[in-house]
DNA sequence: ACTCAATGTAAAGGAATTGTGACAGAATGT
DNA sequence: ACATTCTGTCACAATTCCTTTACATTGAGT
């Protein structure tokens, strides 16, 4: 059974929900729409939506306030929100979403923008929503799923290679020396010539860009600097 | 008292450095911006921050630029240098680590993401500063990154200049012969010419400054004075 | 002051280590 | 069965590091 995602629009201008809403149904999602912020949170709580769009300037409660509110909502914790702005409103308004928004979008909106836009908010949610990876020098290591994020990028990487940088990246700036890194990676019963480490090594350089990458001449390696 | 750690923003387009700046000073930072590398270096000179934000694509002057200026001034050097790039630029020059940065951020960016991670980099140096303090003559052996701090300077040593270096250092003030010090780094299998020693002892007064080593003729080395 | 052995210094060769591309067997997918 | 990817090894190139060498300078003892 592919259940639909549930998608909830808060605008206090019913044209705007009208159009959005429309075109939103039309790619397939289920809507649901509230005309002000008080009624946004009552609708969220009882939809459990997975995504809300939020007009920021509304009467009375704003989407700031809203956005806020939901944050602090255990149950609503993982939802994403983007904010609905006029185009040339201050931005620092728009800032606001260090209250936990996930995008903005500029009105006026063209149906194709708002629903390419909602997708990628969709599709990005698994893995965001979670909680931040783990950034360390633009390189996070997903272990659950066997990649490596580069620069916002996933990338797969063959077992070896991703064993020997998850070694290195777990402690950044730590040297690993040769024999460490053979005992850690390929065990102690296994033997390999030492050049190995070196090949590997490489690999890793020009998948994830050299200089992530020092080498210490007669002790290991390490990654960072 | 409870000062605030203070951050340099330096970037060309003000948009960044409203949202961005608006965002870290609601998490509390004190939060100075510049619009490009000159102005960047004079207000870092001024304000001496704790951490810079550095765009690398600027006019003129270039973030990586800024950096090796910023990274050469000796009030400045302790301070964290994290580099601002747009997602998909090449960033193998970035990464390079000789720029000197501790980290870099790919635009567009998150102000949650964002303020996280600068609390990561902030929390990271203050724990690299209270963690070792073991200060000798202004001097600090790190010898899990395999690296020298040298008047908060981080430096990186051959290996045998480095476990010379250990040697001396793990005492200060002790005379070592030249016998011991060839069994200690050497070993005592291994035969090598006396003036080995000299010779590695005058890259490391080149490197870290002459009068950390004192030479006692006819015995040895010590390390101090 | 002089002497001479010890040390400072710079440069240069050689040694050791690592980078790199190509290759073959193993493992895996189709 | 075939194609693809992964893994480890090799040979050779590139680099860094170490040691030696040669000469200059120092300083303790006479």
């Amino acid at each position: 059974m592919n259940m639909n995602k549930k998608i909830l629009l808060v605008d206090d201008e019913p044209d705007i929900l009208e159009l959005i809403g429309y075109n939103l149904r039309q790619a397939g999602y289920d809507v649901f729409t509230a005309k002000n912020g008080k009624q946004g949170i009552e609708m969220a709580r009882s939809v459990n939506p997975d995504l809300i769009i939020l007009d920021v300037m509304m009467p009375e409660m704003d989407g700031m306030e809203v956005c806020n509110i939901i944050r602090s909502d255990s149950k609503l914790s993982h939802t994403i929100i983007a904010f609905l702005t006029a185009r040339g409103e201050d931005y620092s308004q728009v800032a606001g979403f260090d209250a936990g928004g996930d995008d903005y979008i500029t009105k006026p909106v063209k149906p194709k923008v708002i629903v390419s836009r909602v997708k990628a908010l969709l599709r990005r949610s698994r893995s965001d929503k979670t909680s931040l990876p783990d950034e360390r020098f633009g390189v996070a290591i997903d272990l659950e799923r066997f990649t490596v994020l580069v620069q916002g990028k996933e990338l797969a990487l063959p077992k070896k290679e991703f064993e020997l940088l998850n070694l290195l990246w777990s402690e950044p700036g730590k040297v690993f020396k040769r024999e460490a890194i053979l005992s850690a990676v390929w065990g102690n019963d296994v033997v390999v010539g030492d050049r190995t480490i070196d090949v590997h090594i490489r690999k890793l350089r020009s998948k994830l860009g050299d200089g992530l990458f020092t080498t210490v001449k007669g002790v290991g390696y390490k990654f960072g600097k």
